[in-house]
DNA sequence: ACCTGAACACCGTTCAAGT
DNA sequence: ACCTGAACACCGTTCAAGT
């Protein structure tokens, strides 16, 4: 019978190792889950850099070895959470029904993380794998459904404007347009607000984004028919 | 000979405030007015309440015995600046010149303001006296060239939507879509970048927000005509 | 009614000192 | 190389005390 080895004894792999505090190591995978962990059960207000650095075990100047600031954990998780994003459309669909796909997720993704919508539009994609991957799935859809190469990324951005835009309003409340006491100065804007009607299943946010993106998806397909003719 | 009066002495209009430390009085006109002053020469990092404060004289707790927080604030300059977008147009220009016009103004307005515009998006108009104003000018607009009721707030906020994602843009470094080091894993995403063309006058953010504002409007304006025929 | 001054409970970030 | 602990220079907000 040949002996059992006693668990931990005379059997480690990496003996230089032995006796290490069973925490993390730490690095830019385990800082980035942990933020994303800790905005999804209790918001942005509580993604603090003390508050990340406990929820790893860990004194808060020690992050400051891995990031040089916050604003690089926030890209961190914008990275994380473009990889979210479902592009898959652009393979499959035609031009339009991808890109209305495309904005649908979009925005769903990141409507519950308004923060990271001033990270996307101001800060370089560089050092941004899954952004860069995104943009590279998208503008590879627009090719080849026949946009000339000069146009393509002015159109993303006009459609991605538009789409954090339509973020922030999935997150405004429903009584953003309540006239109160000064009633009686926006006799019609007041009265629009009443009357505003949505489709059957569209909340007012969604109704909205819909029109609006008809709207643009379809001036864009028009723009280009007349620049291809 | 008729006696010099002494200056102060002798001559007050308002005796019971003789002695008074010359400082305006405290009110929302005051504190809108060094906020905007304040965010204009420095910006809104240094738009604080003990800057505020310090602006107008007074200890930072005394600001609180005229707004309750600085969300308040932010409000109050919120709405002062939605004074300067141009809405005359609805009144002079047939309606797609008129969005156009609005949508360049209001763009142009905030993309110098951009902490505001989740104070646009998220908080209610109640007590905002000018951006009910405006709202009120653009639905009549959209009133008078025939749009139903019901599909006018739908279309402000799909409009608006758009506004706000292109203000960030208006402040995105030009090498915000640098790949760097991951160039060769997006080839065609890079390619349009490098061949981004512009029509005359326009820098980036310009063409890319005239392409989309085009469309948009294209868009709206079709599906108000096939809506009413 | 409106102000001051002190205090509170936080922030992000730096840095010498340790291992 | 990577961590700790203390410190720094701030934040927004509250509140007793004054006038």
């Amino acid at each position: 019978m040949p002996p059992v080895p006693v668990k931990g004894v005379g059997t480690k792999t990496a003996p230089r190792r032995a006796g290490r505090p069973p925490r993390a190591l730490l690095g830019h995978a385990q800082i980035t889950r942990a933020a994303l962990r800790l905005v999804t059960r209790d918001g942005y207000k509580a993604l603090t850099m003390s508050g990340l650095a406990k929820s790893l075990n860990v004194a808060p100047s020690a992050l400051y070895n891995h990031v040089s600031s916050k604003q690089d954990v926030l890209l961190l998780v914008e990275d994380a959470l473009m990889g979210r994003v479902d592009v898959s459309a652009f393979t499959e669909r035609p031009w339009e029904e991808a890109v209305r796909l495309w904005a649908h997720s979009y925005r769903d993704v990141f409507s519950a993380h308004l923060p990271l919508i001033p990270v996307i539009a101001l800060l370089p994609v560089t050092n941004a794998p899954q952004t860069i991957t995104m943009y590279e799935a998208v503008t590879d859809g627009f090719l080849r459904a026949g946009w000339p190469q000069e146009r393509i990324i002015n159109a993303i951005v006009a459609l991605e404007s538009f789409v954090f835009g339509s973020a922030y309003d999935v997150n405004a409340p429903g009584d953003i347009f309540a006239t109160g006491e000064l009633e009686d100065a926006a006799p019609h804007f007041t009265a629009a607000v009443a009357r505003r009607g949505n489709p059957a299943g569209h909340n007012d946010a969604d109704a909205a984004f819909a029109l609006g993106l008809d709207a643009m998806v379809a001036g864009l397909a028009a723009t280009l028919a007349s620049a291809t003719r």
